[in-house]
DNA sequence: CTTGCTATATATAACCA
DNA sequence: TTGGTTATATATAGCAA
């Protein structure tokens, strides 16, 4: 009738900031191990290149890299002060303007996100009230679904000026570098804004390095 | 009776690279979703900030990052302008990386906005009972409600007409330049392309600085 | 290349060392 | 910060579309 201490086990942790620190901390070191082993198996499973740069919440850059963080990660930005054609300057800046309005576009999205689930948890307890027959007695709160109405025509013509955005991008690139767009398509670099992630933490200069073979850095 | 499609469900599978070409895809765009998102539970959980790069069996590349793998990877490797590599090949990796990047978040979030929409099916079950009571005539509270049906629709277009726009250019970016980029080992056939992991690719050691915000480009 | 389904294999949140 | 232990929450291998 009795058990041996039974260990908490594992509970579920909702996806936002962890606030107490020792739980951060805990959390924070066994997640990145766990990514950095997943990137591994993603690496042997499949024969490919991963690279993986992470700043703990103490400013402590980690990284996982196979073969190498730095090659890979060289491969990828391929960015240098090397001087290149004007058309391409061009391009890119042309390139860089566009994707500013998809950034906003982006988090504008985002702001719908937050602004859904709201409303989603609003529905949930309407549902609960509804459910007791007594729909009416909630009607106070469907007030704010009226904004909902709002919500749907941003999102309507998000969804346009998404799409026209695309195309004025991908038309115009065309006609100012027919020779390259042909076979390149358009877009560049993009800046994302993800949840709310954010974070000032004195640097501690510092490294730790994990990897498959290449030590350096 | 009810048979039930068993499913064959999940196997053990050995620590090697797969060899069967189909399990092989499957899995690369399977592990590297799930690779994703952990990354981004961890910047959620844990406020900190994550990059990875991965050049898919394709070579592809793909990559996450938060708030962006470039600012990133430039906090990482911080170097003085220098190098210089030449050809636009490496652009061109880097595009192609910063559309995939794109078109992963904006599937990310639109990928919320579908599950936050699935919460949109009580509508129906508000409207039945609106319905019965009538008392739409009496309440213009439920025209925001009604219109969420189209918000649902409105949404599922965008993220149709986005990830549309988004995958044409990616299906051109995809094919480009295969006579220089061959060179790069950045496309190739993933067949007997990265037979191991192991890579022959220069690495140049350079020196680094840790810090907090001071990337740029 | 992406996605859905089902039956397991893993990853991990708490807690203790 | 890194390591076990236990009880669950998730990730995913095989298939199929």
């Amino acid at each position: 009738m009795e058990k041996r201490k039974a260990g908490t086990g594992r509970q579920k942790v909702a996806m936002e900031k962890i606030h107490k620190k020792s739980n951060l901390q805990v959390t924070f070191c066994k997640r990145r191990a766990g990514l950095f082993k997943k990137a591994s198996e993603l690496c042997t499973l499949c024969g490919v290149e991963v690279a993986i740069v992470v700043f703990s919440p103490a400013g402590k850059p980690f990284a996982f890299g196979h073969p190498e963080v730095n090659s890979i990660v060289d491969k990828f930005l391929a960015r240098n002060p090397h001087r290149i054609t004007g058309s391409h300057q061009l391009m890119e800046a042309h390139r860089n303007a566009n994707v500013r309005e998809l950034n906003m576009q982006l988090t504008f999205v985002l702001e719908q996100l937050e602004m859904e689930r709201k409303k989603g948890q609003l529905l949930d307890q309407i549902r609960e009230a509804t459910r007791r027959q007594s729909w009416w007695e909630s009607s106070i709160d469907l007030l704010g679904l009226i904004e909902l109405e709002q919500l749907r025509e941003a999102m309507a013509e998000l969804k346009k000026s998404v799409a026209e955005q695309a195309n004025k991008v991908m038309a115009e690139s065309a006609n100012s570098f027919p020779f390259l767009v042909n076979r390149m398509g358009i877009v560049g670099s993009f800046e994302n804004k993800f949840n709310g992630v954010s974070g000032d933490y004195s640097s501690v200069p510092r490294g730790n390095y994990f990897g498959h073979g290449q030590g350096s850095f």
